[in-house]
RNA sequence: GGGCAGGUACCAAAGUGGACAAAUGGGGCGGGCUGUAAACCCGCAGCGGUAACGCUUCGGAGGUUCGAAUCCUUCCCUGCCCA
């Protein structure tokens, strides 16, 4: 019985709500359909935050439906007040369409798009032409004000405001629906939770304006369970891009979670059959880690192929793996300064270097962290504050310079 | 357009002439413990300085004062109520 992919995504942990639980199992069940999720163009990149989307959406490909990917030119311009406290800043035009354009290639690398198996559209293509009046006569007419102020996503900002831009958001997000579902016959909208109430407008818009009945899904809105956003960490944030964070760390993300995050994640993030999950998560104590190494290795080979992730997970072994002391972690992966023999020569303060290459925030902070004893010279701890590095820190690798347990430099010098 | 309440650090929120580089909570960071986890414990907290201390911060710009986050003027922004 577990054939049909919609009680797959089900058991997976990846659906919160749907209009229509059976209509769209029956759905999912038969001929292919077209289904789309919307991108926001307002970061440069995306981040782990999107890969529940994304799995989604090579889920359902997998199973033979057609992904339309959407970028936001056009609705990134007006901004989503869904579940926001504030409005967003405003973001120009020409930045919309770079990072739409980065998006893009971006969900490529997953979907793999060909113009016809698999799409990638921009909103703003059909968004931005629309006249006003027109607009308002044959899109507008269909809102009622009534109806959306009284939705769950507008509440907070009813208290904090809400201004007359935002407020179209949810019909610019519908046209959008309406049409997909003209042109290309689209009769799925996927989303976070968050965009529940923008889906089914959607799906109302459809209905009374062409008489046919679309289905709206959405995915939970994920939290890890120390309750911090996914793909936020102190260290930064997990983009899926690997010149914004290396596969390296991205494999770290994963194999840094929280124990009680392991199974869920597993069935999210990764392809592994479900049977196969449940035998990782049985495993217990410091066993974890074992889940949490297939997570991350699956979970970077998706993003960033298997080659990375083998890669990968061949660093952190030998960084963390079993054997004593701290042998090579990956000196390529690491980022790295050059700077000159004289400066070393005539001696640096480690303040100073520490700062410069980025693993503090000022010198205040770095002589706070030797203070406290963070900060490590070829992993060994620096003592005082008048410790100066010279030639004698030299190593044939550089100078590996490390603040904290996992943050690292390797300096370079120039000859 | 009118009335009222506000704008303080990453967020929330105290402070209403000097003891304020600014309470508290969350978050963050370092150390310890550990399994590259969680929980827990200890510590840190603008920038420069080993320190004494100096410099720059409380929406913007001016002003009063020996002294302003705190008082005055003005501008900008936000919320609530009325139109």
């Amino acid at each position: 019985m577990n054939n049909n992919i919609y009680d797959i995504l089900k058991e997976r942990g990846f659906i919160a709500q749907v209009s229509d639980e059976d209509a769209l199992r029956r759905m999912l069940g038969g001929n292919p359909i077209t289904f789309y999720v919307g991108f926001d163009s307002t970061a440069t990149s995306l981040h782990a935050g999107s890969l529940v989307p994304i799995m989604v959406m090579k889920h359902l490909q997998q199973a033979g439906h057609r992904p339309i990917a959407i970028v936001g030119g056009g609705t990134t311009m007006v901004g989503d007040p869904s579940g926001k406290t504030e409005m967003r800043k405003m973001l120009s035009e020409e930045a919309i369409r770079k990072n739409g354009q980065t998006i893009q290639a971006q969900l490529d690398r997953y979907l793999h798009f060909d113009g016809k198996k698999s799409l990638a559209l921009d909103n703003a293509d059909w968004l931005l032409p629309l006249n006003y009046v027109e607009f308002l006569r044959e899109i507008g007419r269909h809102f009622s004000v009534n109806r959306m102020l009284a939705a769950e996503a507008y509440k907070m900002r009813l208290e904090k405001g809400l201004s007359f831009i935002e407020f179209n958001y949810q019909l610019l997000q519908s046209y959008d629906y309406l049409t997909l579902f003209q042109k290309y016959g689209c009769s799925l909208q996927m989303g976070g939770d968050d965009q529940w109430g923008n889906i089914l407008a959607g799906t109302d818009l459809i209905r009374r304006v062409e008489g046919a009945k679309v289905e709206a899904m959405t995915f939970p809105l994920l939290t890890t369970a120390s309750g911090a956003k996914m793909g936020k960490t102190a260290y930064g944030t997990i983009w899926l891009d690997s010149g914004l964070l290396k596969p390296y760390d991205f494999y770290q993300y994963w194999v840094n979670c929280d124990d009680l995050d392991v199974g869920r994640f597993l069935k999210l993030y990764t392809f592994l059959e479900l049977a196969e999950i449940k035998e990782l998560q049985a495993l217990k104590g410091s066993d974890i880690r074992k889940a949490k190494q297939a997570l991350a290795y699956e979970a970077t080979s998706i993003t960033h192929g298997e080659k990375a992730a083998k890669e990968a997970q061949a660093s952190a072994s030998t960084a963390f793996g079993t054997g004593e002391g701290k042998p090579g972690r990956d000196l390529e992966a690491m980022p790295a300064t050059t700077i000159s023999r004289e400066r070393l020569t005539g001696g640096i303060n480690p303040a100073e270097l520490f700062t410069e290459v980025g693993l503090s925030s000022s010198r205040g902070e770095a002589k706070r962290l030797i203070k406290q004893g963070g900060l490590y010279v070829n992993d060994k701890q620096i003592r005082s504050l008048n410790q100066q590095l010279n030639e004698a820190d030299l190593t044939p690798n550089g100078i590996l310079l490390r603040a904290g347990k996992k943050k690292y430099h390797r300096i370079i010098v120039d000859l």
